[in-house]
DNA sequence: CTTGACATTAACGTAACGTCATAGCTTATA
DNA sequence: TATAAGCTATGACGTTACGTTAATGTCAAG
């Protein structure tokens, strides 16, 4: 005679898993002594070994129930049902990993594109328009070096430098969570606005502005939503504190 | 902007499964109306796709939750490590049909058993030894790609396909005594190569090879000769037969 | 004004236990 | 022998992703 404990060590399961199958009646013990312990003899532990068979092929208990309770045939067609829903798990599983794997290719493939129009906007079309509403903020002559600068880059260079600018907006968005007044995120603003000099040497006020444009303009939003759907927002604040607090 | 019944019909969902999804936050109305019906506009919606896409890729919905509020290299990597579940779920699915087929055969014994085991060489595992010496001789992209198609099938469909493929092994041994040149043969043997189809389309070598196989690998050996002690020979026969006057 | 279609929240049921909580019983040790 | 440690019992909530009533409120049409 076994106590739940024993059993429990004897078939590797919890102690609570004999109480819940003693409660639906798929494994009730052999006696309930005086003191109102269960216990279990040597064919409970055999049939526990059963179901414990069967739970392993995935068969849900109240079938398992069934099954030990119904003669042979019937427990060769049970077998048969469930070789039939293996087969269909595995058929759909199959079909799972597929559709994950074009949708993991489909991603990087995104990313990739995003990677390269991120900064796109500063590319030769992009920023002409960019430049036009520039123009009316700042200096003309402040934007026109900046095209100057940029155009004078070498392919590598440019395609190195949007890496780099991308890498800011990626660390950025990791650090989203400490708050956008966080040193981190401060040092990570800090890095940008040196990024900058790239392009043009902006004074506070202007990064501000740009920082706002970002937001603002569809195709730098339209860039920024596809990283993260609150960086813009979060991206203008940092560097709102960040201006805040060097002008200060 | 759409009330629930409206979005519900829209994806294809239940009321109450938009209920739940606004009641754990995952897909929280545009905003609600004075009545406190909710109102859901194509934001919404997009979200709502997205999130009956990776549910139908079996994600938790916690997990999309995450996924979803997460910028893309994270999507990446989670479905990265779900691609490592589902795989592990496959390998263990097919483990569980090979137990659910011993077990059956156990129960069974042997008898009965071999009708519907004949054609059971093409499931998993011993298609996979099957599929090994294949590859061997043929294509093997050929052979995954009939391992697919086989996979694909319903089980319902699968079932119907051994049936008929035994029947004609059944047909073919109530033909042997007319000769494997005999016009019903022939016939047979045509039928057989028309149900390979269900697998691959062989060629006429590759079908000539196949017979041959039947001959000498001792799994499909053995069912050949439970069946008939003569057949696998006989078959050979007239498959060749069949071959010469087809290429020929 | 009633009816019917639609909306809301609340709450139970599902599968197979895990995880407390509370309380009684047994055994070992000081 | 008293006490602590260890085992036992029952009860009940938590988990997942909703389905399914139930009770009740709102809106448009006849």
């Amino acid at each position: 005679m076994y106590t739940v404990k024993k059993l429990s060590i004897l078939a590797g399961v919890s102690v609570r898993t004999l109480h819940y199958y003693d409660q639906i009646g798929l494994l009730k013990p052999a006696k309930i002594a005086e003191n109102g312990y269960r216990q279990y003899d040597n064919v409970a532990l055999l049939r526990l070994q059963q179901i414990l068979f069967y739970r392993e092929l995935d068969f849900k208990l109240k079938d398992i129930k069934e099954l030990l309770d119904a003669p042979g045939f019937e427990q060769v067609s049970a077998l048969e049902n469930h070789w039939d829903a293996l087969w269909a798990r595995l058929a759909r599983t199959e079909r799972l990993i597929k559709t994950v794997e074009d949708t993991i290719q489909h991603l990087k493939g995104e990313k990739e594109m995003t990677k390269k129009k991120l900064f796109a906007a500063f590319s030769e079309e992009e920023q002409s328009a960019y430049a036009k509403k520039a123009e009316e903020q700042y200096d003309p002559e402040t934007v026109r070096a900046s095209n100057r600068k940029w155009k004078n880059y070498s392919a590598e260079k440019k395609q190195e430098i949007l890496d780099e600018g991308n890498q800011v907006y990626v660390d950025m968005i990791a650090a989203m969570p400490q708050g956008a007044d966080s040193a981190e995120v401060q040092a990570i603003v800090e890095r940008w606005s040196a990024h900058m000099d790239y392009f043009w040497r902006p004074n506070l006020d202007q990064l501000l502005g740009l920082a706002t444009m970002y937001g603002q303009s569809p195709d730098f939003k339209k860039n920024f939503d596809s990283m993260h759907p609150d960086l813009a927002d979060f991206f203008r604040e940092a560097v709102r504190i960040y201006v805040d607090s060097q002008s200060g």
